[in-house]
RNA sequence: GGGCCGUUAGCUCAAUGGUAGAGCAGUAGGCUUUUAACCUAUUGGUUGAAGGUUCGAGUCCUUCACGGCCCA
């Protein structure tokens, strides 16, 4: 920080912010700049709900009522018109109200002070109620003082702001003036308390687990590396906390769950950030069938829950997602069978004949990929964006699946599904692998590819083996991707939506 | 990473290569039940940045920054 950089004196200061600042000098000369002794004691929605009946509360029926309301807010408009004035508030509860302001039935001199303030300046009023001749519900104020002053003005009344990046950039003027957004992030809470109320009642765990890790592991994907100063020593940002939740399991905590943020430093889309929300949940003596069911459960007492989301059905961009009964299961053979018409059954497992449908598909591939990372190939070419109803995919080849169970009759599958809706991965979930030499031997598989330049590939993690040796019950574990849930149950086309934050290149200077 | 589009006043947007404008917001005045209040007057610009072409560039060209959409 230079000088030139005084707050006061800020270099792109314009003339509109300049105005504002001398008002705020004049408050600051009254001593009454930023005054913290306004308490409400309601606000704008509770008003407007108990009032809403507007023939029970017709004008005469307020007047009568001897009680007196303390809100505060920040203005949003302003029409004055003399000795009187309407202002419409905004206040904690996100509803607006107006405000009725009289010269004569304020204290001397406040509404002279009134008719300098700004729109965006936090208030506090008090007064009765009354309803105007449009019958709007108003709050006649006998009493009003300036709490916070704000010095930048806010954006247009009409249009409001609409520029994408201004509106990420600076999310707190997105939620002043744009209700839906609020409507967005509260609606994501709610999401999120009904998930964890949900695996409460069921009595699993929540717990936290490190999010720096030595070893990166329990995903395959790129990890952020930082730096501890004391230790002198390079450390990972958790790509999943996978591993960690089922050393848990082996310490004998068989039902926990995680809701926390996970790093991946990969590319920035409409569906990618580099830090998420993931729920990961574990559960001894289970199986991925059980999990399924759990999923359906959870999904379609998270939907019902939501206001205005009744027997389960959501839209989407226009289209009804169905939350509701039971989703359809398809494994991933039976899925690419259906859309390759060219590959038989017996097919689906020749790599020479995989690869060739791939290369027709203009699908760029790596000599080393077996017939499993092929055949996923396909089915995310064609299959995947296809899946709009919630479908359970299951059949999943061992290839891709390093650390879950093998299927007791085919061991070159693994007992794993995967949920998309919208024709996007939600879930991905499976019998837990609990065999420490099988589990090492997946980890140095996975290091060669590592070797061969996989980037994404996992690390050998000795501690993880270590602990399963100790034995860890046979167990079903699963992954939600929050972001995306919520994206779907909000109709947010992008994560950036969701996000209150989404991350963004620093502002040029 | 690639393609397309965008970036002009605080906000939302105009402007055939020829004097950078409007609405809202702001400022001054009027108006004691308005509803995007109204009436009168009025201020406000490094056109994202840097180069180039041109007598002349917001507009055409190049590079860069940031964003949006699509693709990988």
């Amino acid at each position: 920080m230079t000088d030139d950089n005084h707050p006061a004196q800020a270099a792109d200061e314009n003339r509109l912010i300049a105005e504002r600042r001398a008002k705020l000098q004049d408050l600051r000369a009254a001593g009454a700049a930023y005054p913290n002794d306004w308490r409400p004691d309601t606000d704008a929605a509770m008003l407007l709900e108990r009032f809403a009946n507007e023939e029970a509360w017709h004008q005469a029926a307020l007047e009568e009522l001897e009680e007196r309301f303390c809100l505060a807010g920040r203005i949003m408009s302003r029409r004055i018109m003399g000795k009187a004035s309407f202002v419409h508030i905004q206040d904690g509860s996100g509803a607006r109200i107006q405000l009725y302001l009289r010269r004569d039935d304020l204290p001397d001199g406040v509404y002279r002070a009134f008719k300098q303030w700004d729109i965006g300046d936090l208030i506090g009023v008090a007064g009765g109620l009354m309803r105007t001749r449009t019958g709007e519900l108003s709050v006649h104020a006998d009493q009003l003082c300036l709490l916070s002053k704000s010095l930048r003005p806010l954006p247009e009344k009409w249009h409001g702001l609409t520029d994408q990046e201004t509106r990420y950039r600076r999310r707190y003027v997105d939620l002043i003036v744009n209700p839906e957004v609020r409507e967005t992030f509260v609606r994501r809470s709610r999401i999120i308390r009904a998930i964890r109320d949900f695996f409460d009642r069921r009595g699993f765990l929540e717990v936290e687990t490190p999010m720096m890790h030595h070893i990166p592991g329990g995903a395959t994907a790129r990890p952020f590396v930082t730096h501890h100063n004391a230790l002198d020593l390079d450390l990972y940002l958790r790509v999943a906390p996978e591993l960690h939740l089922k050393r848990l399991l082996v310490g004998g905590l068989e039902k926990v769950y995680e809701i926390n943020r996970n790093f991946r430093n990969e590319g920035v889309s409409t569906r990618h950030n580099p830090e998420f929300t993931m729920l990961e949940f574990y559960w001894a003596h289970a199986d991925y069938n059980d999990l399924i069911r759990l999923t359906e459960a959870m999904l379609h007492e998270v939907v019902t829950l939501l206001p205005g989301l009744k027997d389960g059905r959501v839209f989407y961009q226009d289209v009804e997602l169905d939350f509701g009964g039971q989703y359809r299961r398809v494994s991933v053979a039976e899925a690419v069978a259906e859309h390759y018409p060219d590959l038989a059954d017996g097919d689906l497992r020749d790599r020479d004949l995989l690869r060739s449908a791939c290369q027709s598909e203009g699908i760029h591939i790596e000599n080393d990929w077996g017939w499993g990372r092929l055949l996923m190939e396909l089915f995310e070419h064609r299959v995947e964006p296809l899946l709009v109803q919630p479908t359970f995919v299951t059949g999943y080849p061992i290839e891709v699946s390093p650390l879950s169970r093998r299927n007791d009759q085919d061991p070159e599958l693994a007992d794993r599904f995967e949920l998309f809706v919208a024709g996007r991965e939600i879930a991905n979930g499976f019998s837990e692998l609990n065999d420490p030499e099988d589990q090492a031997e997946r980890f140095a598989d996975q290091v060669a590819a590592r070797d061969a330049g996989d980037k994404e590939a996992m690390h050998f993690d000795h501690d993880y083996i270590r602990a399963l040796e100790y034995g860890m019950p046979p167990a079903a574990g699963e992954g939600i991707g929050i972001d995306r849930l919520v994206m779907l149950l909000t109709d947010s086309p992008s994560i950036r939506d969701v996000l209150l934050f989404p991350y963004l290149r620093p502002e040029a200077e």
